[in-house]
DNA sequence: AGACAACAACTAACACTGTTAGGGAGCGAC
DNA sequence: GTCGCTCCCTAACAGTGTTAGTTGTTGTCT
């Protein structure tokens, strides 16, 4: 740093207490503490040792203290990325699982993380890691751009449902299983008559094969995947089009 | 004379002046007209003369009057509900975009509906026009239960994942579009040498082409789809396989 | 007719929330 | 010294979800 001339003189002049990246770390610090709900200005400026109206300096919103907690908490995620291996698909579905599992290990993440759209570091890790991937099994540049778009959508958008009945159920003290299989009878009750394939269907909507049903989604997706076409780059990926089901 | 309290003269006032229809109702009202961060307890309340206390007689939380939003949002959906055709694929297709089209006229609709699984005549009949036609088209139980959950869960994540950015720009005043390159311009500027497959796809991961970004999910998501097993039976949609890529 | 329980609204209040206005220490530069 | 900048402070506002306790109305049973 020590920049020169136009930056405003930024040099040591005086340490401030509340820097943006100590700011960045307290939040996550509470947000994996007490949780997104008790996330507030007031907590996150004591977890600093300082009051609210201070973090308005470094922050304009909650909501940019918000998109940069998102941000942080991909890098956080970050070395947890799966190593390189042959396969595209693989690689893909390995990529899907450890970002699944990584939301529901780390708290509230994937309320932080449904449509934000990072701009920070660790977004530019995770897209580069997975971009790398995709360009080097032979997708093009637009279809690599999907992708990641579209799992990242596919993998959010699944845990964040994924984990709402279960925090109710905690909330309510009642065991998760029960909780499901709860949701199960009220959709069984229905009237068989109007509702004849519904019915028909409530366990198998309802089921507690929550690892299944996102195996099912993502596989779809990947097959979908499968069929299209790449540039036969080094590394073409070793799979045609549907290889397990 | 001698108005009973301040009541509104000649109504019936005593008449159970809040149903839990009525509360619904008046809910979608808010929603639509004020949004959802305007829509709170008061608001309701007084969209249907009452003060906020009274809606605990008839709803434990605000996040039971949401649930019931939820639901009563799908019920307004339903009769948007694309009419049948012959082709599953066909039908499936027009039944997501529909869905998108929805969430996105409807104002924050997204926002309530995201991560929610209503359980009322709303999700009931939206869930037995699609699984009615995934059993007409052959598909199993199982199958088609995951794929309703996956339909609903693309549609919804990616539709949320849209509307964040473009209420932002809205927000600030500055024209959508611009906005969204914006966001390109940020990323084209991370540095190259570290970042490079990411630099250089910037515009195709932020192109305005949003459209273009939920056809391709959904169609790869469709084709992983075509290549499941399914039943042959009555009317097996005309199609096989995989027909189209 | 009178009593009683039920229903369904009310007022008042609590503990919070995000956010703004304005004040004032500590510091570098003139 | 006196600017002026940085950065934190106190005080306050308007609004939130929610509970407690109260009051009035209605239908039913005696």
């Amino acid at each position: 740093m020590t920049g020169k001339g136009r930056a405003p003189a930024d040099g040591a002049r005086r340490r401030p207490a509340v820097t943006l990246d100590a700011l960045v770390r307290a939040g996550l610090v509470v947000l994996e503490r007490d949780g997104l709900d008790a996330l507030s200005m007031r907590s996150v400026a004591a977890e600093l040792g300082v009051r609210a109206p201070s973090l308005y300096w470094h922050v304009r919103d909650k909501e940019e203290l918000l998109d940069l907690l998102a941000d942080g908490l991909l890098g956080i995620g970050v070395p947890a990325l799966p190593p390189v291996r042959g396969d595209w698909r693989v690689e893909l579905r390995d990529l899907a699982w450890a970002f699944r599992s990584f939301l529901n290990r780390r708290r509230d993440s994937v309320r932080v993380l449904m449509g934000r759209f990072p701009s920070g570091p660790g977004m530019a890790a995770v897209m580069e890691h997975q971009l790398a991937m995709l360009d080097r099994a032979g997708f093009g540049r637009q279809d690599a751009a999907y992708i990641t778009y579209g799992l990242s959508t596919l993998v959010t958008g699944f845990v964040y449902g994924e984990q709402r009945p279960i925090s109710a159920a905690v909330v309510a003290g009642v065991p998760v299983r029960e909780a499901v299989t709860a949701i199960g009878d009220t959709i069984a009750a229905f009237p068989a008559d109007t509702y004849p394939h519904l019915v028909a269907t409530a366990r198998e909507l309802t089921g507690p094969h929550i690892d299944e049903r996102f195996e099912f989604i993502l596989e779809r997706f990947l097959d979908g995947l499968a069929v299209l076409p790449r540039n036969p780059k080094r590394d073409g990926g070793g799979t045609t089009a549907a290889e397990d089901v």
